[in-house]
DNA sequence: GTCTATAATTTGATAGAC
DNA sequence: GTCTATCAAATTATAGAC
């Protein structure tokens, strides 16, 4: 049975992830659960207090997700084609965009602490998939290798969201696959 | 001598680059421009207007660029190299995000027209991308690696905006290219 | 924990004068 | 084309009762 924090946080997050930061009110959250605005208030003080809590749960469910993925992954390619799985199902269990793909491309209008909460998401990231490259290759090539990854699935994640197209992610995912 | 429909324009693809479209309001732009609200609902009767104006613009500028650097390439390696070159001009010559790249994420908040021009915009570079390929390759795997492409390019100005760091881009689109 | 009530501000938009 | 004036609605947020 979940609680009324968690709930919120659900309805939050399915809103933030289809729209952004901005097109989600408290009152939309609210009226989804049923409840009145202020008892949101209750649950996060501000806004900027609920967009904290669900970078956080989201960035831990993900590298949970992706452990799990990775953890009797051998090879490189094992490890990153687990990466690769755990975007795919992120925007296909749901059809929503990766929450910190759309809050880090509203960045400049975020409050301070939110923004950084996106980019440590995406330090995160970049550094996973740095480790997980073949050691032979140089630290230098292997962080842009790594950039490069982590740009392709969020951009396939923003492409098949614009063209409601959820096949243009895989065409993208599988063409950077192939080249690894 | 710019129009003041010219300046609202700039004034407004600039804070939707920066911010998104949700977080900019006809008074910012008033504001900055030294006129009413109420002067701006001339120049654009709805928000939706401005939006579609700016998806446009953009649009053709950001063609008419690719044009004016792909003229005189020859090989598939070229294009494609004309293509980055002019993702890395719109984002390193102000620090900004691709205008259709935030509205793309933001696609679900946004108007229905809004919507299609901007899904219009990235049909056209996958088309243009798929184009510039290898014509030895079959037209499915064209595709596929066009969106790659594209997915790439997009998914690297967003790390740059949240990451604060332009170089970033440049790392993941060098190595993108090196792959080609 | 949730409610009512309310404050303070912002927003998109219109009517009509100049 | 720009202004004043105004509107209705929405938004974030708080105080205090239950």
């Amino acid at each position: 049975m979940s609680t009324t924090t968690d709930r919120l946080l659900d309805a939050a997050e399915s809103a933030m992830r289809l729209r952004g930061y901005h097109a989600v009110s408290f009152r939309d959250l609210a009226d989804e659960l049923g409840i009145k605005s202020a008892s949101v208030h209750y649950h996060f003080r501000q806004k900027e207090d609920l967009g904290l809590a669900l970078v956080g749960r989201y960035s831990d469910r993900f590298f949970t997700t992706l452990e799990a993925h990775a953890v009797q992954s051998q090879t490189p390619k094992d490890r990153l084609s687990a990466y690769c799985k755990t975007y795919r199902q992120a925007l296909r269990a749901s059809d929503k965009m990766c929450l910190c793909g759309l809050l880090g491309a509203e960045t400049c209008g975020l409050p301070d602490r939110l923004r950084s909460a996106v980019a440590a998401f995406f330090d995160a990231n970049i550094s996973w998939v740095a480790k997980a490259l073949p050691t032979n290759l140089p630290a230098r090539h292997r962080k842009a290798k790594a950039a490069q990854i982590v740009a392709t699935l969020q951009g396939a994640m923003m492409l098949a969201t614009s063209l409601r197209d959820p096949k243009t992610f895989d065409a993208a995912a599988n063409a950077l696959l192939a080249d690894l």
